[in-house]
DNA sequence: CAAGATTGTTACAATTCGGCGACAATCACC
DNA sequence: GGTGATTGTCGCCGAATTGTAACAATCTTG
């Protein structure tokens, strides 16, 4: 299991330390610094699963921080907690606007960020994480780009490895055409509903085996799913 | 497709387009608007599951909205969560009165208000939350799509699936053809009364078990109900 | 018990929906 | 530029689903 990379930016050493000891202990794989620019060339060099971010900070302010993330490709969509002393409201909301996912207030337990960030993980599809994720005999490495079913290696268009990797995501969960649109092709295209059909045929075919079951579920008139 | 409905009214269009992105991630079909009465209209013309409201908006006012919603039959009962500013306490009070089931204090971080959202969705509707339901042997899990008694998967047409989901949301209540009609099949449909014996009969037939009794109970001259 | 009302059951035609093959357009890679 | 893989769309077909009518069975009431 590859670690999740966090990114740590906090200018109190004391506090600074402990989370990263905390954290490290949980597994994950911390890189700090507490200054704002340096940040962004931490996030820019190697792009972290998750920043948290202290919103009082040398150097560029937190909410210029948070907007330059954002502003960048590699790290537009990677979520942000933010830490914030408990009277600046302003703060909040700038931050909230200006694109983190959730805040904490100062003072707080380390435990209590550590379930925010847990939390925040298991929202941001595991495979992100790089674990490979199984569905009964199948078997997705979204590092190594590989699927297999039962041991065979099964080759798959880029499309359909999406498809595929969407749907282990959650495994037995049933998608209407719509949802797989936005889910596998993304918000803004604007394909025909019954395209997904022709997918899904597509990727039934290239991961059946002789002797092997039918994985993907059809629910008419609702949707597909893939067998738990 | 069994995704549940929200209207978001929100006028500061960072905070709405984060949250909408947010609540669509979490599964929900979200519409938007920051216009009191544009709310009003959209509301009407397709009932949505839940509303946050905010409540300094453009046009008619947060409060004016709620009571509107009230009024009308279609959005009387459907649950309020309301957007207010730490300060105007007033606001609050007046809201709760006029009928809003909860609010949320800005700033808050999207983890709150979702966690809000789903609090109320398991309250009013499970179904929509995503929870299975448990009626006697039945069950019958919405994300899946799939039902079981006793053990035994039973397959089921659409319109049977729905009829069963709408009688395990009330069990052990009478419902009246036409209510039936409204509930199964939506308000617009003109279909003969008659039909929805047949309906209830494939139903008796699909979740059969041999040894088991029907669950499904008639109440001459007034409806079917599903045994509790 | 008879008559009327109400419900159960079956058969059937119409419709809807998903599977599938074909095809042109586009893309990627040499 | 060429070549093969990938992708989005159509249209047809068969199977599942659905609404209705017709008839049988059952209940209610006098």
């Amino acid at each position: 299991m590859s670690a999740a990379k966090l990114l740590l930016v906090e200018d109190d050493p004391a506090l600074s330390e402990l989370l990263e000891f905390r954290f490290e202990n949980e597994g994950y794989s911390v890189r700090c610094t507490k200054d704002g620019d340096d940040a962004l060339v931490l996030a820019a060099e190697d792009t972290p699963d998750l920043i948290i971010l202290d919103w009082m900070i040398e150097g560029t302010s937190g909410i210029e921080v948070c907007r330059q993330l954002r502003r960048a490709k590699e790290t537009a969509h990677v979520p942000i907690i933010m830490l914030t002393a408990r009277e600046d409201e302003d703060d909040r909301i700038r931050g909230l606007n200006t694109g983190a996912d959730d805040y904490v207030t100062k003072p707080f337990s380390p435990r209590e960020l550590l379930a925010r960030v847990a939390a925040v993980m298991r929202r941001i599809r595991p495979v992100l994480a790089g674990e490979a994720i199984e569905v009964g005999d199948m078997r997705l490495d979204p590092v190594a780009h590989k699927v297999e079913r039962a041991g065979t290696p099964i080759k798959l268009g880029p499309t359909e490895y999406r498809l595929l990797q969407f749907f282990m995501e959650s495994p037995g969960r049933v998608f209407s055409r719509n949802q797989l649109l936005d889910g596998v092709w993304g918000t803004e295209s604007d394909i025909e509903l019954r395209t997904v059909d022709v997918h899904i045929r597509r990727l039934r075919k290239a991961i059946e085996l002789d002797g092997k079951k039918d994985l993907i579920r059809t629910v008419r008139s609702a949707g597909y799913a893939l067998e738990g």
